[in-house]
DNA sequence: TGTACATCAGTGAACGCGCGTTCACTGATGTAC
DNA sequence: TGTACATCAGTGAACGCGCGTTCACTGATGTAC
């Protein structure tokens, strides 16, 4: 071993950070491997010495990004904010406007479900580790009520931003997040 | 006018429907217009004699099939069918199995953020007039509450098909359906 | 401490391919006489 | 009724381009002595 140990693993994650930032700005096919290795400041060719394929990165990419949202959340939870507050903060225009830095789950469920096995898999695991996350803070870890619950907050709360994400106009585009959190709301409680 | 004055509308709209098919299935990044004009029995180069461009044909994809999935709706509510039964069918197996025919708002929500403004106009207009379609049905024309609450009800909804497009397990697929139908009907009592 | 060397992460040119788009053309059509 | 013709919807070859992928090479690195 000729170089740092953990040097190609570092630059590999890197590579993972920004692909998860601009599939989910984009979409996974709205980007070409030229543009998202020169996000990572490295030139396309190095990419196969990373991984076996874009499908491959993809889900690696959805896999770490969801991760990343579904520690946020259980960190948050575990630091003692409520439900609701991580609810509206769900649904803001700082959310909308920034889906690069948002839920992996409202920025492409649309993607994930067109995908080959590897990525819709990784999407749909991390998927229900969130819900779980969510129906644990809704009623004690593992009720079967909080599981049912959860699916419905969390639903309402990505098609609600979703929607919100599609409506040009502004004023009707919060309306759209306002009326999103009500619903999670009071599905909540 | 050597031929039929309808004969040329009649293809154009043939494009445009089967277009919309695809667009659902395969997302609008997914499908090359070569793919698309085979699909209605043309080759390539007739495309721009009907079309300005790819974008434009999305624009007026998205347009047609939603404005169809609305009228089917209206349709439906106007026949004396309870909004329960809509939602019911909305979160069944075949419904999530079969985009391309399907509700335009859960297959092409994510699609449709990242559209130019044409595409992108035509589906947050669509939405507004389904929605709306679905508030009357809740409680009368044009009540801030329905419309309020209509939005609650279609989010709930399209996140949870699409969660459930997402889940390659037949039987989690099936229990979220059913949770994200509990879920509606909760919001639209 | 200084030098020669083996390693290998990253480079950049090249591959075939399918994309969106253009255009000169064909040939079935309805019309004029 | 039959024929010559103008129209134009649709054809298919071609365009430049960017895609995902491959590969021979480079040059900075840590190691051996």
């Amino acid at each position: 071993m000729r170089y740092d140990k953990g040097r190609k693993d570092a630059t590999r994650q890197h590579i993972v950070e920004a692909a998860g930032r601009r599939f989910r700005k984009d979409g996974i096919d709205g980007v070409g491997l030229a543009g998202l290795m020169a996000d990572a400041g490295l030139t396309h060719g190095a990419f196969y010495g990373h991984f076996d394929s874009k499908e491959a990165l993809a889900a690696e990419a959805i896999d770490a990004a969801f991760a990343a949202n579904t520690r946020y959340w259980s960190e948050r939870l575990a630091a003692g904010e409520p439900l609701e507050a991580l609810v509206r903060r769900y649904l803001t225009a700082a959310h909308r406007d920034h889906p690069e830095l948002g839920c992996v789950a409202a920025a492409l469920a649309g993607d994930a479900a067109r995908r080959p096995p590897e990525g819709r898999e990784a999407f749909a695991r991390r998927t229900r580790e969130l819900v779980g996350v969510i129906a644990t803070a809704l009623s004690g870890p593992d009720t079967d009520d909080g599981v049912d619950r959860a699916w419905g907050v969390f639903a309402v709360m990505m098609g609600a931003l979703q929607l919100a994400r599609a409506e040009p106009d502004p004023v009707r585009s919060e309306a759209i997040l306002e009326r999103g959190a009500a619903a999670a709301l009071r599905l909540a409680r």
